[in-house]
DNA sequence: AAAATAATTTAGCCTGGACTAAATTAAACA
DNA sequence: TGTTTAATTTAGTCCAGGCTAAATTATTTT
């Protein structure tokens, strides 16, 4: 049983937990592996950590040896205070430093740890309570509620022919998150999937007046809402 | 011989480095435990650090047991970058977050040493190269070279009638600051002595309208500069 | 110049959060 | 079901940067 003692999680801790987060969004408990490669760790130094974790007071994720973690109540709300804090900067540093949109994720990563309560408070204010980050990811807002448009695809299951707008783009390496953003695909814009390879689902897609060729690990990552 | 690996320097050593800096505007080398107070930290530990500081390659320090420190050529680079930095984020929460000046320090203790080179550049030609921070204090330019004005002298000093305008004010308790910024005495802002007790050096000054009664702890710590 | 006091340094310890190598457990396959 | 392989955990280290207690050096006072 550790104490919290009121000071605030570590930025190591900080990473875990955000990391634990997203990972469980998809697939239930994250492994350890897993964990690993997204915190750039060996996993040993995770199991470690996780064993913390797990005696933290009040707890702050549930760990079965062998099986896995899931974040508890707390753990998931402190996890959402980082993203919202992470997701703040990186708007900030779009709309008023003008970084392009591939450059925000690293600098926001170490922000993210840094900023005080009354400082994100500020932020959100000046930036006029932005619901989205750069890359049309949502940002939590003071209550820490997430909304989540159930309605937005991947281009990859969009049919042919169909208009739709980009809603989200899922960072991926920095260099194709730069290489999208020349292109012109960012939320807000228009595209269309003109013809797709049935095999590996390789696609033609008009994207700003231009036509571009994506493979799924593009499409897979850019999410659209078909237009009504 | 420590090798520097290119690594950025530990928040720890920013903060010894800048606080040497200060120091030793004033008094030559600085004692540990001078060092040992502004840092919050033991003088065992403070020696501790220094030696290691020490034997850095290239070297940041000249350190002579029992006899103090100061910094060489490199630890003085290091620390303007470091308090270039501070003064920038300074200079945006109070101008653009609206922070008043005396919640402005402690934020910028800690973003001090996160921000990257890049954030610090488009963030100093957002706020239009700013040459001082709220508190009137210089900000060094992206040369390191700092605009000292010689001709300010501390409101102790101001003879009595002589009209002068504030330059700068020390940053001394959050709430002496608090104070002072609640009454008007900004930099920029007219200021006259009205009176001065011969014994103690307290002084009625005449600031923004108003008379106040300030005793030496506060006119030595208010710059200003005479009326031509 | 000796004694008393103040400042500094040394020695040894601790904590967080990483790592490596070895041991163990779970999962997949034959 | 037994065996091989992959994932995970344990055990023991390391490093930065703190700390306390004891030892040492400087400074001041008598
Ligand atoms: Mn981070
Ligand atoms: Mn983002
Ligand atoms: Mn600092
Ligand atoms: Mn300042």
């Amino acid at each position: 049983m550790i104490s919290r003692k009121d000071e605030p999680f570590s930025r190591s801790i900080q990473n875990y937990l955000k990391v634990i987060y997203s990972h469980t969004r998809e697939n239930r408990p994250v492994s350890t592996l897993g964990l690993a490669e997204a915190l750039d760790v060996k996993p040993a130094s995770v199991t470690n950590m996780l064993q913390k974790l797990d005696e933290f007071e009040p707890r702050l994720v549930n760990y079965q040896k062998h099986h896995g973690v899931s974040l508890t109540e707390d753990g998931e709300k402190e996890a959402l205070r980082v993203i919202r804090r992470h997701r703040l900067i990186e708007q900030f540093l779009y709309e008023v430093l003008g970084y392009s949109w591939d450059r925000v994720h690293s600098e926001a990563e170490e922000l993210e740890h840094v900023i005080s309560p009354y400082f994100e408070d500020r932020l959100a204010e000046f930036l006029g309570e932005p619901a989205f980050d750069p890359h049309g990811e949502p940002i939590p807002n003071r209550d820490l509620e997430v909304t989540q448009d159930e309605s937005i695809i991947p281009l990859s299951l969009l049919p042919v022919g169909k208009k739709a707008v980009v809603r989200r783009v899922t960072a991926g390496p920095q260099e194709l998150l730069a290489y999208l953003g020349e292109i012109g695909l960012h939320p807000g814009k228009g595209v269309e999937v003109v013809e797709r390879n049935p095999l590996d689902g390789t696609s033609r897609v008009l994207v700003d007046g231009m036509e571009k060729f994506f493979g799924v690990g593009v499409t897979g990552a850019v999410f659209v809402s078909v237009a009504e």
